[in-house]
DNA sequence: TTGCTCCTCACGTCACGTGAGGTGGC
DNA sequence: TTGCTCCTCACGTCACGTGAGGTGGC
């Protein structure tokens, strides 16, 4: 028979583009689409729009009226509740990048002064040992070539750890 | 004549205890008593109660109905909404906690070593002057200010812009 | 034409506040 | 007794979802 094998294939978009218009992004939020045209009359989605004003809605867009629906349905807010708790959620989200990157930093910050500490107490011993009787730390020193002052190359043992 | 001179006496009471009955904590709240019944059986709010079963709100019971009634008649939202606005509320309110707590002991741990540092930089000094004689590398060392390998590694600030 | 879009208006339902009505103990 | 407490039931109002009704351009 004729019949073309139907290719599966995939089209990507920017989750911030529009691209479905009302009726698709209804079904997709299963919901009326009215309800999305409120939704738009009281500031709680912009939608884009179509040269010829049709309103283009973005996957970004139907996730949030996803989770627009959750809360209305499920947990039965009314739409102003439904806007304070969305700001309320994109602050605490902030706040908690913000505390996620400090404790990383700060982290990191304890390693690298260990390291500075453990160097800083070399460099004190090797500057000293050369005025000392000899030992073998000495030797060792002496055979490498370093000068007390240059920045030894350890292998630390510590941040093999995180 | 007679009269008694009225002295102002006032209490202190802590803010957690039971002390207003239903007429008194409705009238501070500027709320129905019955409102302030509704509210306890959907679970918003939990006052003592006196052995006689009489309902004894606290202060804190007090101001927390006044942030109910900012949100339902000011930004008009429905139970459900402040039960999760309130939840979110505390839960922005403990990490921006944690943040502030983690920002002072990072500071604090910057100011600490740098003054550690410095103790060692002195100490290294201290130790290195009585055995010297004058060499070029001492010499070079004081032109130059830190060698490389005393480098402090600062914390940078950059995570605030965002 | 059909089926979509746009819009406005109106109705049904439900949540919530509050009043009424009846009880009991200082 | 009065004035509070406790409780339950019921009604009015308002928000919200959705259907209807009419328009216009692929």
């Amino acid at each position: 028979m004729g019949m073309r094998r139907r290719t599966a294939t995939r089209v990507t978009v920017s989750v911030d583009r529009g691209v479905f218009m009302i009726s698709v992004a209804a079904e997709l939020a299963e919901m009326h689409p009215q309800t999305l045209r409120m939704y738009e009359a009281r500031g709680l989605i912009e939608p884009k729009r179509s040269p010829k004003g049709t309103r283009l809605y973005s996957q970004a867009d139907v996730e949030k009226l996803r989770r627009i629906q959750e809360m209305t349905n499920e947990l039965g807010l009314n739409l102003a509740g439904v806007e304070r708790v969305l700001a309320l959620e994109e602050e605490l989200e902030r706040a908690t990048r913000r505390l996620e990157a400090l404790e990383r930093r700060s982290a990191q910050m304890r390693e690298e002064m260990a390291a500075e500490m453990e160097r800083v107490r070399r460099s004190l011993k090797a500057e000293l040992v050369p005025y000392r009787h000899s030992t073998e730390i000495v030797r060792v020193r002496r055979a490498d070539g370093d000068p007390p002052s240059r920045r030894i190359p350890v292998e630390r043992d510590d941040d093999r750890s995180s």
